[in-house]
DNA sequence: TTAAAATACGGAAACGTTTGCGAAAATAAG
DNA sequence: CTTATTTTCGCAAACGTTTCCGTATTTTAA
């Protein structure tokens, strides 16, 4: 490994106690101006690089901030960390992001790995699989400051971001319902994710204000695997009683059934309808194009990197406080859902 | 902050020294198999989480590899990171990753805060605009074990891994010849990048063998902005000698020429066919679907991360020798290219 | 002119590990 | 029973920072 010099060496080199210029480089008070200067080029001259883990282990902080999402290939999250990214950047704040490809094993594998103090605090959400969440409620008795966003765990009292799930479902059902469905179907991930209970809750009184009926049938638990989400989707299109409009929770189900329908005679808008929650820039180009409620992600990482970057280094002034935040979504009506 | 013990503390309540609990911890071969079980046992019951910092302090590691991208929303780098993430975990390696945005600037200040030890190595893919490399050498000569993927960086003497991109765009390109193209465009980011490079040269030995003219005004180089690859594509589908062909080199700009495409009356494939490098789930779905030169993302991520943490554990075993790993991309023809 | 206060810097401890070295206890050899 | 060897463990240094505290020098106040 090349030299890379450091504290003590540069002290040496500028005839000065470590603590001297330690304390020029953090433009301490205590220090002239003058000695500054000097401290400062000849840093510089020998390109002094100061070791991140001595700072962390004197200061207890790591200016490293722990995401932990559910999927990577998925624009939503993607966003999201894009606009985390840029707050934290902005603050010299790192990134540690770690996949748990919805898998609450291994979701508990990476909290526990938190634990140690590698970053400062964590922002997640989590996985579809989660419903024992004594991983998290350790990470959060631990003191780190933890936030959710998106996929959130209600027992945590802690800061929670959220678009309007519950309205925005309630206003795409409607929609399809005004485009003249009487048969809804609802695909989820699993019956346990916060976003699936508000979202239904939001489907489920539209159909009720409608005077549509509620078929158990309709509401289709999804598992993490396309293709047998696609047969799935596909015997749900063959059944007799078949549904001619579909809400998607989330992208990947929308992709689902538009591949179950390819395997079918079925007509998108005529036959079925569909509206999907995505982020995905291709809906426009889809065939037919896909009408889609889309979620402010790039927002929603921004504020819970506000947020909890605001914590670290003002705990005074932020709390973590044990709510509920809401940014809109909004729906972007297309082919999909409307006869043309 | 909750307290969480150290090595201290755990010692003093086994009323034994921390040199003997680390090495008990750590299983060292001079402590007996009983105060081994002991210690063991005793830091779990008070869940005992070695301080990192401490560690990468003393070992002058951090068990992090830091990864840099210039898009995350894109799914190549999405399923790249998966690989790497893959292995990484698998060794009890963590990843920071960063975006650049395809911004040098950015680029050049996220390579300059990994020069103080907080990755023990670095993967990335250049951006688009880097054509000084002077911030890659620096690096490099830190000693920091580095690697590139895809878009590599020719000058610096390490292993690189990439897709036969040469071969591939020489197959795409005779593709589209063969179902009768005779003008073909090829779209690129930067003539910079090494991709290009290579994807040019394959594309323009197919158009010279096929014994076809290469128009100048059809080698057209986009720019970061969708809106203005947009129009400038629009622009080019609309001029007198337009191209009857597209080879995108990468997702974004096939996806722009979709977008273009719309705004014009130009039909596809029969007044233009496209192939695009391209790792999207949706092409299938694409109105109409795209054929693509997929790249074995997963594996190149699987490869780096293997090569790289193999030579962070077993430095004698491995040599990040300065060589170029070819891995096979393949294409797979949908609609945007065969007339029906 | 002298006491008090402000300024500028150095010495050393501390953060929590790992590890080289030495030493006591236990075992084996003579 | 003494000596040599092995096993098992403790002491203390080291990693590179930051910061508490002390001190010498200069400035201000009386």
């Amino acid at each position: 490994m090349a030299a890379g010099i450091n504290l003590k060496e540069l002290a040496a080199e500028l005839k000065l106690a470590p603590s001297t210029v330690s304390r020029a480089l953090n433009d301490s008070y205590e220090i002239s101006e003058e000695t500054k200067k000097k401290v400062i080029s000849m840093a510089e001259k020998l390109n002094y690089q100061p070791n991140q883990f001595a700072r962390s282990l004197r200061e207890n902080k790591s200016k490293t901030i722990a995401v932990i999402i559910p999927e990577r290939i998925n624009n939503f999250f993607a966003q999201v960390m894009d606009g985390i990214e840029e707050i934290a950047q902005a603050h010299g704040y790192h990134l540690l992001i770690y996949n748990t490809h919805e898998d609450v094993d291994r979701e508990k594998k990476i909290v526990n790995l938190l634990l140690n103090g590698r970053a400062d605090a964590v922002v997640m959400s989590v996985s579809s699989q989660t419903s024992d969440v004594s991983h998290l409620e350790k990470l959060y008795k631990q003191g780190l400051p933890l936030i959710f966003f998106d996929r959130i765990c209600p027992a945590i009292p802690t800061t929670k971001f959220i678009t309007n799930d519950y309205q925005i479902a309630y206003d795409g059902t409607k929609h399809l319902i005004q485009q003249g469905c009487k048969k809804i179907a609802f695909l989820m991930l699993s019956k346990e994710l916060s976003i699936t209970k508000e979202r239904y809750r939001g489907y489920s009184m539209a159909i009720k204000e409608a005077g549509l009926e509620e078929e158990p049938t309709f509401s289709l638990n999804c598992s993490h695997c396309d293709e047998e989400n696609i047969s799935q989707i596909k015997d749900m299109l063959w059944s007799e009683n078949r549904p001619d409009g579909i809400l998607a929770t989330v992208e990947k189900l929308a992709i689902a059934t538009y591949h179950a329908v390819k395997r079918t005679k079925i007509r998108i808008p005529e036959d079925l309808k569909i509206i999907s929650f995505s982020n995905t820039t291709m809906a426009g180009l889809l065939s037919p194009s896909l009408t889609t409620i889309t979620q402010p992600a790039i927002t929603i990482g921004q504020e819970c990197a506000k947020l909890l970057i605001g914590k670290l280094t003002k705990p005074k002034h932020y709390e973590l406080i044990d709510q509920v935040i809401t940014l809109p979504s909004k729906i972007i009506i297309r082919s999909s859902t409307v006869a043309e």
